[in-house]
DNA sequence: CATTTTAAATTGACAGTGTCAAGTTGTCTG
DNA sequence: CAGACAACTTGACACTGTCAATTTAAAATG
């Protein structure tokens, strides 16, 4: 079995494959991702990545999934120097979530590009870590939207499996869908109108929200 | 000069190319637009293609050009149907850009993945039509915006070329983000949680905005 | 410690891709 | 009719993902 001393010859492939596929996005753009240019970047033969993640599928999902990790820590780190009240708290969220897709933008299009990945089609350890991070972060948003619902009379958990009533539903559906959409449109630097002085901070789009 | 009679051998290749290519996005998925699939789907030689749209991205781009004629279409008849309010055309609008990408999920994806197109890379031709189609698109739902910002004294166009206040410019930004990111989020089939039962409509979603 | 077994990684091949340079063919102009 | 020019073809190239067969190293077994 795999134990956690150096298992083979390189150590620890998956890692320094997945780090090399993310400096391959982040410095020459997503089209530069490529099974062969990672090997090269790890010093392993070509087809070693297509073994580890049976093909770029799997190497696409573990990269997507460490770039989510990447993703709740910039929102984590914006909500914990928030404000403690409700809405302070999601603001800082979703300027978390804006912020990385500014600074990250090639990273942030790659996760959220529709690559078909089918989680039954990845290998075990790869499919696992992929659910788990890309649920964790969308937690945090869910999380800081969940004060915002119709205010249940604190029942006991037995609504649903998510605690969740359907306004909660709503809400985070529309903070989700406004703070994407908005990522998606405005953080790449090739939308003009994002350039204009008067273009509107997300802040701004959000209060103008009911919540 | 290219005239409107037959030009030459193949008649049309310009567009017949970009109907091959949008049957191929619609019924294999993006990753099978391929510049050497459209040229069999066409009837000409691997090369042709290129030839005319200078290269794989002068075909996408003309490709979403297209997809953006389509998409204003499916606005403008989602719209004339609407009651004569300013709300329910926005309304209106707005589940005409919905029920685009859900009817045309692999096009519409397709049209707002990254493709890191620079108009100035593209040929002529390609150039015009690309940012013709797309502003035209975009103007629809700006126009459906556009009653609900901040009433001015019907001022004469001096302000900004587009005779927008900043708070048109809020509205429709928003307006826009909200719609953009509900259907990149939730018109796929992949996430589940858009299957649930009592998953809100977008209409549910616009009617809680401050307008 | 020696042997077997299993996983990790390599090698070589293959079809498919975009792109380019050069050549060919049809059409229009003067 | 002749030349010019655009549309298209041909052939080649490097690069890609994938697969089967093989080698190598680590671990398990005795």
């Amino acid at each position: 079995m795999k134990q956690a001393n150096k298992p083979h010859h390189h150590g620890n492939l998956r890692e320094a494959l997945v780090l090399a596929g993310l400096e391959l996005i982040d410095k020459q753009g997503a089209d530069a991702l490529t099974l062969r240019k990672c090997a090269i970047k790890a010093g392993v033969s070509h087809a070693a990545p297509a073994h580890h993640f049976d093909g770029l599928k799997g190497l696409r999902a573990a990269i997507i999934a460490h770039g989510h990790d990447l993703f709740a820590e910039a929102m984590r780190e914006a909500s914990i120097k928030s404000a403690p009240s409700h809405m302070a708290h999601l603001d800082a969220v979703c300027r978390g979530y804006i912020s990385f897709a500014t600074a990250h933008t090639s990273l942030f299009k790659f996760m959220f590009q529709p690559h078909d990945i089918i989680p039954d089609d990845l290998n075990d350890l790869t499919r696992d870590v992929f659910l788990e991070k890309t649920n964790a972060s969308y937690q945090i948003l869910r999380d800081a939207c969940a004060p915002f619902g119709q205010s249940k009379i604190t029942a006991p958990e037995n609504l649903t499996t998510d605690n969740l009533t359907s306004d909660n539903l709503v809400i985070e559906t529309m903070v989700w869908s406004l703070v994407h959409g908005y990522a998606m449109l405005f953080c790449g630097k090739t939308r003009v109108r994002a350039c204009s002085p008067d273009f509107p901070e997300f802040s701004q789009l959000l209060s103008r929200l009911i919540l």
